[in-house]
DNA sequence: CGCCATTAGTGGG
DNA sequence: CCCACTAATGGCG
């Protein structure tokens, strides 16, 4: 494989109100249980309430307040009953059609062929590159057919993530191209630049069951939620629910592909395979937009 | 009754 | 063999 020269160690610059708003995020899906009160929460950033209060409301479109609760089992399971609705059958989307137009992100997708997902990468060339996000440093990989990877990584795990990543098409080739990633970044993570007219289009590369999965996920709404064992419904193998569990957590494209919008039966969040307190961040955030 | 922990069955990789 | 699942079961207030 090829391994890549440079992996930033840490950009997410201090004291900005970016650098607050993920430093409140991370007291409030760490510290839910408690159900800290914004004086506190201000007190440990040594801001004034008020002041967060607004910082904080401007990026989530949620106060802290309201934000803890987005994150609480209860939501979750309310998320989970108020649905059965449309939800994941067929796209038939409001004013626009064709297989390929989904619902909320605006994505189109291709999957990879059989023969070319037994190849692991061969003859793929992929460029990454690292970007602040509102979840965390963000990796993003591209190719020429589409967005092909989203990871997340910690501070300092930047490296490990790259990893995490190459090793799952180890044939293909790496090249840091953080001017050709940049501009992916910046609409992934702006609602505001999510349109039908310049869809994003994305490249997945899985097994056909896994494509089938990821394909389902792209069905849930915005602000909505499913569980594994739907989703294993939705695609004729009610059986298959931990199956599908995997699949979810191979997803490559993540946030992109929603598969944090997938939970267990009884509400509870179950896992992420970039941690379960981002996965909350991701929600909590999403309740906000919704 | 509700809330855990354990167990067995599960399908894909 | 491993697993981001679930339904069923049994213990314990």
């Amino acid at each position: 494989m090829n391994v890549a020269t440079s992996i930033p160690t840490d950009i997410t610059p201090e004291g900005t109100d970016y650098d607050t708003v993920t430093r409140v995020i991370a007291m409030l899906t760490e510290d839910y249980r408690e159900q800290p009160s914004l004086e506190s929460l201000a007190r440990r950033l040594g801001q004034s309430p008020t002041q967060l209060q607004k910082v904080f409301t401007r990026w989530a479109g949620l106060s802290p307040k309201a934000f803890l609760q987005a994150i609480t089992l209860d939501h979750a399971k309310r998320l989970l009953r108020q649905e059965d609705l449309p939800l994941l059958e067929t796209s038939i989307e409001i004013g626009l059609s064709g297989p390929s137009r989904l619902h909320d992100l605006f994505v189109t997708h291709e999957a990879m062929s059989p023969g070319e997902w037994k190849a692991r990468g061969a003859g793929l060339t992929i460029r990454y590159g690292f970007h602040p996000s509102p979840f965390g440093t963000a990796l993003v990989m591209v190719t020429e057919r589409g967005l092909a990877g989203l990871a997340f990584a910690d501070s300092g795990e930047e490296h490990a993530s790259f990893e995490d990543m190459a090793s799952r098409w180890p044939n293909a080739i790496y090249l840091e191209d953080s001017a050709a990633t940049a501009r992916y970044a910046a609409r992934i993570f702006d609602p505001d630049r999510w349109s039908a007219e310049e869809p994003l289009r994305i490249f997945l590369i899985g097994s056909d069951f896994q494509v089938r999965v990821w394909q389902t996920l792209l069905k849930i709404p915005l602000g909505k939620a499913t569980t594994y064992s739907k989703i294993a419904e939705n695609i004729g193998q009610p059986t298959a629910s931990r199956a599908v569990g995997a699949a979810v957590g191979r997803n490559p494209i993540s946030f992109v592909v929603p598969c944090h919008r997938a939970l267990g039966k009884a509400g509870d969040l179950t896992g992420y395979h970039w941690g379960l307190t981002r996965k909350r961040a991701i929600l909590g955030w999403e309740a906000g937009k919704a």
